[in-house]
This record gives C-alpha cells, structure tokens and sequence, in this order.
DNA sequence: TCTCGACTGGACTGGCTGGTCCAGTCTACG
DNA sequence: CGTAGACTGGACCAGCCAGTCCAGTCGAGA
C-alpha cells in the first residue's frame, strides 16, 4: 500500500476490490479464481499483482475490508438510531430483508474462514466488525434506558452480545438451510425479552 | 455405497471416514487433499476411490455425516435429559466447554459450506442436524412445562429455534474471532430469559 | 519536448492435486 | 484347491491456477 498511486491507480485499484467484491458474491472463496476477477475488472495479471504485492490473500483481506464496512451500512440509517421500539423494530425488518436476500452466499464469512490465522490481520477484521456492530446495538439499548423504556441496572453489554449471537446463527442458519425461521425467531425474541426486561 | 463390502473393506473404510475427519478437524476443507487423508489412514489413493467412487466430493459428504452425529453425541446425556434448571445449567456448560475446546475449527460449517448446492445431500445434512438439535430443545422445554416451571401456553418451537439461533451464532463468533463471551451470553441470556417467561 | 516511473498486457511456468489405470495380492466360498 | 472378485499399491496424467517476467504505453512534471 505505498503512497504513490496515481488518481488512475486508486481508480483501478477500488475497481479491482469492488469487482473481486462482486465475483465473491456470486461464488465462494474457494472456487473463484484471479482470473475471474481479471474478467470482471477488465484487468490483467500483472495488474492484480501490481496492486497487490503480496498476492490472492491481500486482495482477499481487502475485500474482506470492504465487505466489513458494507455490512454496517447496510443496516443504516436504521442501526444508527435505535431510539424506541419502532426503530428497533424497523432495523429487525432491514437485517431480515437483507439477509433473506443475499441467501446462503455469505462473503465475509467465508472469506475470513479461508484466510483464517494464515493472513494475519484477517481475524481483526472480524473482531472489528462485531465489536462495532454490538457497540451499536448497545448504544441502542442505552437509548432505550435514557428514555425510560428500560431499567437502568440492565446489563447492556450482556444483552447486546446475545443478541448479536442471535443474529450471527440465524444468519448462519439461514445461509446453511435456507431457511430464515430461526432469524426471525432469534431477533423477535431478543427484541421482546428487551421489553420484558422492561416490564420485570 | 454398495453391500458387498468384506468386514475388512468396511474397516477400511470406516478408517478413511475417521482419518479424513481427523484431518478436517486440523485443517480447513479447502486445504486438505486427498494426500493428508491418505497419510493419516495408510491407504493409496486407489482405494480412496475404490470406497468412493465419486471422488472427494463422495468422502466428503461421508465424513459430514459422521460429523453431524458427532455433534448432537457430545452433548449427550445431557442434551437429552433437559428436565431441571439444573439440567439446563450442565448442558449449558457441556456445550461451552465442547466449542472452546474445539476452538476456531469447525468441520461440520466449513465441510457443509464447501460442498454447498454443488453436492446434493449436502445441505440435507445440516438441515437434518439442525432439525434434530432443536426438537431436543423444544422436548427439553416442553419437559419444564409438565413439570410445571414454564406457562404451557409458551410457543416452544419459536424459543428453541431462537436458543439455537443464538447458539450457532455464539459459536460461529467464537470460531472466527477466538472469544467464547457471546456463546456464553446467548446461552445464559437464553435460559435466563425462558426462566423469566415462567415468572410473567 | 524529454524522461522517469507509474501503469498495463499477456505469454509463460511450475507445482499442486483430483482422478485414472493396471498390475498384483488376499480371501471367501464352492 | 482354485477362482472370482474384493482389495491394495503406486505410477502416471491432465487441468487448473497463483505467481513471474518482460516488453511495452501513458502521463505528469521538469
């Protein structure tokens, strides 16, 4: 990643993540080639390697990269902003819409699952993610405490972090089977324990 | 799958399924060739095909199998007696204890993913497990029902898909990020919530 | 305009790996 | 015994694919 790239080269660069983005959208990490991405970018070898040095796995961390910060904003502005249980509500319906619609290809899980402890770097990308994600969450719950909705001496993290991993498996669920039931099932529980915490 | 294996043949076999699994426990799917598994068995590559003919794919999809019990055996006999708070709390324990473990690598996940709609029967195997896994949840929390801890007119099938969901998901952020705390809090959460729905 | 270095094209290579083939051994059974 | 067919060994093949190399082109700044 030297500094000196081109306006050009930043452009070629970005179209080579995003179209390698796209391929492993449609096949897994372990199925697409570099020559599918050269196909898809209109780019040949030497670019790939131009661009990055180190090979197949630097493309793939920064897919991976790119993925990360794709997954967050999807969820926006709704995520954002979990204020009351309507916005609550409406993020569960966004995070279902979208999941439903992606089905069983899943890139950043693949993708950090072949990286694996190989790429350094790989795993932080995770661990990112869903440290950010459940900040978010969290951020929401204590919304909900400010105003009065929630009892203050609710364990915020402990609350977040189950329901991320309510939502991790049911993603996980739904990409393996097919089947969105346990999504839903996982974010509509998690959402109505909130309340009843509330009301206990 | 033919019925004319000898009792040695079917040895032989039965040893390729267990080594090929021993290797995918150690490395991921898409690393592993046929050379590891034929190292770890001391057979040739002949009789790799002679047992599957279909090739790798064929192995595959066996060892999934026998992963797939492996799963549900290592959380017996407490997955099956889930009768008590008490019982709950152990099965809780055997599972966190199974996955840290087991730590990132995950077999069954990788081998399913792998193979993916390309094999036929593949898929079959995880909706089967997950199917499985839950009816014990769902015999578990009717048990606390006629033991008169829970409402009866809790909807059991939607909490144990929920409790799987957040199952899977702690497991799937344990496997790619290295830390057990979501598991934790999705399967405390889980419990403590339905233990909750019997106070409201 | 000249020049340097960023940028691009594509032929080539080397190793890996799934799969084939055939020759040879063992074993259940008549 | 003898033999058919299950079983085993390992050499060999072919395709795929990451990575290399070099010969060019383009463009910004002196």
């Amino acid at each position: 990643m030297r500094k000196e790239l081109t306006a050009k080269g930043k452009a070629t660069r970005n179209r080579i993540i995003e179209g390698a983005a796209e391929v492993l959208r449609e096949k897994d990490v372990s199925v697409a080639t570099l020559d599918d991405v050269m196909a898809r970018t209109h780019t040949s070898k030497s670019q790939l390697f131009h661009y990055f040095p180190e090979g197949k796995d630097e493309l793939l961390l920064a897919v991976a990269h790119h993925e990360a910060d794709q997954v967050l904003e999807d969820q926006q502005p709704y995520l954002g902003c979990l204020d009351s249980w309507e916005a609550w509500q409406r993020w569960r319906d966004v995070v279902v819409e979208r999941y439903e619609e992606q089905g069983e290809r899943c890139p950043m899980g693949s993708l950090v699952l072949h990286l694996g402890r190989s790429t350094p770097g790989a795993r932080d990308v995770v661990v990112t993610l869903m440290r950010q994600w459940q900040a978010s969450l969290a951020t929401g719950i204590r919304a909900l405490q400010t105003a009065g909705h929630l009892p203050a001496d609710l364990d915020v993290e402990h609350r977040a972090a189950a329901l991320l991993a309510g939502l991790q498996g049911g993603v996980a669920i739904l990409q393996s089977t097919g089947q969105a039931d346990h999504l839903r099932a996982a974010l509509d529980l998690g959402i109505e324990d909130l309340r009843r915490a509330a009301a206990a």
